[in-house]
DNA sequence: GTGATTTACTTAGACTAGTTAATCATTACT
DNA sequence: AGTAATGATTAACTAGTCTAAGTAAATCAC
């Protein structure tokens, strides 16, 4: 067995009690124990035992992460490194550590969640997702435990500690860019819907439209289930079967996109002169497509890094208000997206 | 304060160990009482708690996890996100949770070991890298604490659990594979030769070189200290500022062949015809970059499966045997290679 | 100079929530 | 009645924290 506070104790010749003084430096201990202390400590090679200081303190200094569902999908988007570099990073700054559990069903992960609060297994949670009528949600509100989320939440936006981006805002400055240059056939692909970001883009998106008088197209409008390269080619053969096909798409992640692009060069659909493409996320490989894409930047390395910190503020700090962090886009230009043929063959007849 | 079990034990009106023993399923309860407890924890909504058992059992059921030194570029790799797929689907298997320390230093790194490991944190560990004289290795064996290590040891091979692929033969495939397209001036671009995935990929390439009678040549080998993008148009800047320049190149990463295919067409060098590039992992962006990418695609999901299998193998069984698993590997013929310019103007002077 | 009070440390022991070896109380069967 | 089998309990143990209590020294009053 390893090194305990009562063979530091022994050693030092005090009571256990004052080792443990020591070790949380209390001030009501003198210098001159401490020091003796601390050599014992030093000579024993003393390290203090986690999980018995955890269970005195109700306390793991631990954070549980909370994939999506279908996480399997989720580890082959690029957001997840992202955001784990983030989170990472806002974590090791405060001294806590992270703890990723996964379910292949939506009970198992249900189940995990559970226990990981109720087993006292950690002290905090970080949602890396938010959809609607999320019983993970629900259940971490009817217990009050601590937790943030990155993305929106669907409902109590405002009882709800969150990091996200204004998605709608992203999405409109997005659209009216297409429209901006002469796009009136503009489709949309998303992510489910049951995703709170895929709603608030869908809106942004719909929102610009209207603004601009263009009608809303109910078949315009795709979604896929996960953020994969496969969902954008089956959303291309839906979208390019319709009587009039879009002249431009916003596509709400690069893997997606990546998988639509690929569709419409096997259709021999020139890129970006046919269809202009505008995606989200800006991963690597927005730059590498064939056009490079045309991305919106959000930053997901800092979306982590914020949802990090202000969950160990809350833990903390129990007063610590309810706050909502919007970290700012950027729309990345780069050659996905070209002036509308009709624009050219109106200004050419002028 | 939670339910406990003294909680349950009063409902039920038995003694705690007895519902202890319940929740073991101890034989040596009658069904009767067992029933009578599961209702007593039904009714009350009892979980156990995982910090206490943990400290009686001296055991967490947590898996801790090792990343590289230097975290904030492995997090860009997408070999993080697939090992981190297959690690977590091994150990959600057998029900262990994941848990990450990151160090900003070395030092850091070392102590969050330490801290892991002599406080109780976890019940293992797995190293996702492998280097010489690594202070944690050291440290892991000095302690008899039960790890594995992805990648080959750099030392005591026979002693380490390990989970590696046959790098030199990989290598030495490529480098035959280019060889056989007549080219005779072969770069290496690898990562630190302080990794020993480098350095077993370095003696592979060496070997087919020295096979076929092709002189090594000192300039022609080139390390980066990560395996990042920026590092392969580094590389290419060494090695096409000597007098004769390679034909072809293997490189030890598709991030690293990333830059390095941008340099090269920076600099109007086309890739295949005037250069062949072969590179490894076979990640998404092998296929996206123009050409795609011939790559070795090295199974990393697999690599982390295997590994989070064996390690909980070990923690479940005082005398598992130290095992060494070769997850294999394949070459994915893209458009990178071409046949030897030297060859083709032999062949037509005929 | 002596007793009272204050101050500065230190410690015993209860507590965190479980597990488990040893023990005890029943009942059943020779 | 004696013994074995079965089932449940007592109490010690895991490694810490922390409150309340204790002690010794220092300060103060007279």
């Amino acid at each position: 067995m390893a090194v305990t506070i009562k063979d530091v104790a022994k050693l030092a010749d005090v009571a256990p009690s004052t080792v443990s003084r020591v070790i949380a430096n209390n001030p009501r201990i003198s210098e001159k124990t401490k020091k003796r202390v601390r050599e014992a400590m030093e000579q024993l090679g003393y390290h203090p035992n986690f999980i018995a200081r955890s269970l005195a303190n109700q306390s793991t200094k631990v954070i549980g992460l909370v994939l999506p569902p279908s996480s399997g999908a989720f580890f082959q988007n690029p957001f997840f490194a992202e955001v784990m570099h983030g989170l990472s990073d806002g974590v090791h700054e405060k001294h806590y550590a992270l703890q990723m559990t996964t379910g292949t069903t939506e009970e198992e992960l249900y189940d995990g969640v559970v226990q990981m609060v109720q087993g006292g297994r950690v002290d905090g949670i970080i949602l890396l997702y938010s959809r609607v009528n999320d019983d993970i949600l629900s259940y971490l509100r009817s217990r009050c435990f601590p937790f943030v989320m990155i993305g929106k939440p669907f409902e109590h936006v405002e009882k709800i500690t969150h990091v996200d981006n204004d998605n709608f805002l992203a999405a409109k400055e997005a659209t009216e860019y297409l429209i901006g240059l002469g796009h009136k056939h503009i489709g949309f692909i998303g992510g489910s819907p049951s995703l709170t970001v895929t709603l608030d883009r869908l809106q942004g998106y719909q929102n610009a439209l209207r603004e601009e008088n263009i009608s809303l197209q109910e078949d315009y409008i795709i979604h896929s289930e996960h953020f994969l390269r496969e969902d954008g080619q089956e959303a291309v053969n839906k979208l390019f079967s319709t009587s009039v096909s879009p002249t431009a798409l916003i596509v709400t992640d690069d893997l997606m996109a990546l998988g639509v692009v690929n569709s419409l060069t096997e259709m021999a659909i020139d890129i970006p002169n046919e269809v202009s493409i505008i995606s989200f996320n800006n991963a690597l490989f927005a730059e590498m497509s064939r056009p490079p894409l045309t991305s919106i930047n959000i930053n997901i390395v800092e979306l982590g890094y914020q949802a990090a910190r202000s969950l160990i503020q809350i833990l903390e700090n129990e007063n610590e208000p309810v706050k909502r962090i919007i970290i700012p886009h950027q729309l990345v230009v780069r050659n996905s997206c070209a002036i509308a043929q009709e624009t050219l063959l109106k200004d050419s007849s002028n």
